[in-house]
DNA sequence: GAGTGGATTTCGCAT
DNA sequence: ATGCGAAGTCCACTC
């Protein structure tokens, strides 16, 4: 697990210097940070160019290229993973030239100086959980559809009706048709309305009453009463409580929770 | 401009002395580069829990916070500029806590060991200048209609005419309608057919004659040929014409530049 | 400040 | 492979 000899580190190669080492670390798969003065050239789904200045560039293992400057969250360049690489040194500029095919792109490093060269050979094993987003929460009704009310029964989810797609769609414990529409934060009007369209779609193709239920862990100001116009019914429902649910059962799938066999 | 005092770089530093170090460099707005092995909370929109393992970590001057494993285009966890940090050392584990307000985030990092330290001083002047992607030339278009031809007047654009949607439609200085398809590279058969088949829609709708125009930096070879088969016409138009339009009226809406009341 | 739409969006999942 | 929807999307711009 700890390895010490993860990373070596070069402080101001030469260009020479620095091209040898990134030649053997992109043959080898190995990770790449340097730190430097540099320019860039994009070509592919738009053209862009970057004036010499100082930054980070990033090189990881599976090909991906980050260029980022000393602010801002995104990278001013990039190729995301898969990309292939080619190196050149012409009157002591080191040029990385980076290719992805579909959509066919082009970035190409020039550094006329490295401070900072560093090749990785990082393990990461970590496990990495994102909790309870919309979708996980959909997830964790159908896992657990008892925490919509008692008796519900998910027949099937993203099911098409027209207007788009249906979150989750199932029984009650009368037997009665239920649509859920699902939000993840704050449920506008929007959401309230969406529903509603469901709720008219299948009750066009079933020809009996369909309940709509708007599971959100809020709502906002006026979707209540918005609800109550639309007959509408509302659940308060905090992704927080999806991911014990999930958690528990993340090895089943949600296909054997289903009743697939029981279409409209 | 060069700078070759841009960075500070320690070599498996201990818990103790990165944490000195990184509190200096936070106080004076400085970047960080960090490498080493690591585990991340965050909560916020959502929750994620990241276990152990070894990353690269980038904390920017302007408050930015990436952590990058050995794989993969985008971060595993983040924080865009203008958040806040709290370092801690507890039982040689080196914490930072980076926090943000509205939405309210916090990434809390964990390291048992860092293989790397560097802390930098980057100079970045330099200009970056994105040109014209397809929706880019299109606004050029739109906002500068004399580009095409003098006299042409665009009534809508991204207009569905069944085939898909047309990028551009409006009226020659003769009244005559024109549909205007966008490539920003060489435009190939595809291109030329495609436009065609808008032509051939909108002709329909209309009942009138209609006059089809392919605007692209380029041809491919045989399109020009193929244009004058199906009575189509070619304008060259490279997207660097287009970002200089662009640049000088972002702040107009291209609405403005539209009569929209005068559809079909 | 909230809302809207674009992006070299990327990513994942279903078709 | 292609296409569609979600994202802790971010970011820029409008209201």
């Amino acid at each position: 697990m700890l390895n010490r000899n993860s990373l070596v580190a070069i402080k101001n190669p030469t260009i020479k210097e620095a091209a040898e080492v990134i030649k053997g670390a992109l043959s080898k798969r190995k990770g790449i940070v340097l730190i430097g003065n540099c320019w860039v050239d994009y070509q592919g789904r738009a053209s862009s160019k970057l004036d010499p200045g100082e930054r980070i560039v990033i090189i990881k293992k599976d090909g991906s290229v980050l260029v980022h400057r000393p602010t801002g969250y995104e990278p001013v360049n990039w190729q995301p993973p898969g990309s292939l690489f080619k190196t050149s040194v012409i009157e002591e500029i080191l040029g990385i030239r980076s290719i992805r095919r579909k959509p066919s792109e082009s970035v190409q490093i020039f550094f006329d100086h490295i401070y900072l060269l560093s090749i990785l050979n990082l393990i990461d094993q970590g496990e990495f959980f994102l909790h309870a987003s919309e979708a996980e929460m959909q997830k964790a009704i159908l896992l657990k559809p008892s925490i919509i009310e008692h008796g519900f029964k998910p027949i099937t989810y993203e099911k098409k009706v027209e207007p788009g797609f249906v979150d989750v769609y199932g029984t009650d414990k009368n037997g009665k048709f239920v649509v859920i529409e699902i939000k993840r934060k704050t449920a506008g009007r929007e959401a309230a309305l969406q529903l509603a369209k469901y709720v008219k779609a299948i009750k066009v193709i079933v020809n009996r009453e369909v309940r709509g239920i708007l599971v959100a862990p809020r709502m906002a100001k006026g979707v209540q009463k918005l609800l109550t116009t639309l007959k509408l019914e509302y659940k308060s429902l905090d992704p927080r409580q999806c991911v014990e649910i999930l958690d528990k059962s993340t090895t089943k799938k949600i296909s054997d929770f289903l009743q697939l066999d029981n279409k409209i």
